[in-house]
DNA sequence: AATGAATGAGAATTCATTCAT
DNA sequence: CATGAATGAATTCTCATTCAT
């Protein structure tokens, strides 16, 4: 544990581990700050109470995948070359933050999200609705609502995660690539 | 129908409803209570305590789904066809069941499942494996581990309904058919 | 203890003791379920929370104070007879109450009486300044500000019963119809 | 003055605020050291613990408001003139102190307060308790006990100056006067 | 000396569970 | 059988106090 590692840090990644693990509800404060190494009390020297906590969060995570999405998106290049950036984006993403994605996954539709959190996740997902949408124009992706197309490949591509994270199915170049082809002839035209 | 079956039925159906909408841990036993009309002790003449509550009914819709999967299964026909057969028994469990499946994705990974809970939900991907195995074997299925395709099909068509489900999405026969074709897509040989 | 006593009666009981002893701040519910002998999850039965119960509980005992000292009120006799009332009236709702007045005195501005209860004391004070007004109308009581008489009688009134209640003065009849005559010599006219 | 005295000073006056305002209990020590512009733990420099705080305060406080009483008393003058030093005394320690009077009124009975401060008190009330005592003897005061008599015109007093402070009641000289005559009416001798 | 971040004991409040009716 | 009042363990959150800087 480096030394520049703050105590806001550890909080953070405790809490994203066990939210991610057991679910926002079934994670305890105390849990939180033993895991941490901080004492309850500092948890609230932090973040406001535990709602507040959730939501820093649940923002600082998406906003770290959009950022990952959108750095060095190939705007200008094939639509089958930026449907391999935003799965390269992902695969890196989950590789980087373990337990980022699957908290996302699970608390994106939670009752104790706020305005900003909600905004902040349907940024994301404009991320993959402009890109199926420029896709439609060119012909290159199926004529279905974008938000159903979108849904088959996150969800798909999140459960196949959650699933390699729990050991169930061992990660290689060679998965990754099937998975992306995979996923890639779900959306595109044919 | 003696009255006391029709007060279980009331609980499970309100304990469903709450659980898919609110996860577990937020759904307290007088919310169940109140929105099937009972005592709150009532409910724990038929259940012995939350957790035996959540793994029955996890059970009981596990199993209800496995049915309508495993019902008048095409083992004969073509794996095209077969496959058809699951999505159309996605469909129907989820036209029939309107909160159950999301229930099942929401909750299938869950601390408080018990050991038979889990093996429900094992048997249930097992029908998956099973027609993926031998569309593999027949040349017809992508070749990636079984697990991976389960997760993006199940995956993908999960969180497609559930943005059916709230309203994001308009279903229809049209849009069903092209995500069939779409999921198809994903999982067959190239 | 009466059978018929109610578990909401004996909370309110503590919960007047122990705030008028310790104050509202320095008293927790733990304190008030043990002296009722109740649960602390009781208290909660019966009342939102702690603030509701002190608001309740002023604004029953400034209602029993009010209607003690309206009962029966001499409202065509003279001044002075009017002023016997009062102070009669004081004194039996004292002895009635042993810690409501008390109470009364020690959180009628605090900061979290609600509306309602605001309300519920001026309309106690209301009475007494009613009597003063009319009493300056005829000339028989001093020509100083109606609430400075009141802050006089009320103020010193109280201070004297809460030093009987503490054991420092015996309380007697003679006392008490000298202290009548003392407090009526404050506001009468000379 | 030297700066440490200066930082004392500060957070006695900001701690005599503070509880005359909110109460002892619902004070916290952030708060005063807010207010008194100190590091929180800069309080425990110049105070043991909160209950020393609070005491040394009211020890403070009670003792100079003993001198203002006092000082330049005319043992020797009549007993009117000797209550008309005494209730000078109490006007100027209010205009002086603006809040201390209310605090001492407040605090007196508390639960926190050690043997030093209640002796403090009693010393503060003695002087009141001889100046009844001679007025007695002289005939020139009521014949009722003096803690009864202490009681009323204290209780009066000070209940008065908590509505003045309030703004209900303007002060003024003439207000003065007339409740000078009132108090003094409600204890000589008729 | 002064600070304020850190702490954990203790407060208010919730809720799964029990049990007398 | 059915109930819901009652409970206390567990949760969130606060704040007096400590201590490294």
């Amino acid at each position: 544990m480096p030394v520049s590692t703050s105590k806001r840090d550890h909080i953070i990644h405790s809490a994203l581990t066990l939210f991610a693990e057991r679910g926002f509800d079934a994670t305890t404060i105390p849990m939180i700050a033993k895991d941490a190494n901080v004492g309850a009390g500092t948890i609230y020297r932090y973040f406001e109470n535990k709602e507040v906590l959730v939501n820093t969060l649940f923002q600082h995570y998406v906003a770290l995948f959009t950022d990952t999405l959108e750095k060095d998106y190939p705007q200008e290049r094939s639509i089958r070359e930026q449907f391999h950036h935003l799965f390269q984006g992902m695969v890196r993403f989950t590789n980087e933050q373990e337990h980022a994605l699957y908290f996302i996954k699970t608390h994106n539709a939670a009752y104790f999200l706020d305005e900003t959190s909600r905004e902040s996740f349907e940024r994301l997902l404009m991320i993959l609705h402009n890109f199926i949408d420029e896709g439609k124009k060119k012909k290159q992706i199926r004529d279905l609502p974008s938000k159903a197309l979108i849904a088959i490949i996150f969800g798909g591509f999140l459960e196949l995660f959650q699933r390699i994270r729990a050991g169930e199915i061992e990660e290689s170049g060679e998965l990754l690539t099937g998975v992306e082809e995979s996923c890639w002839d779900a959306v595109r035209h044919h």
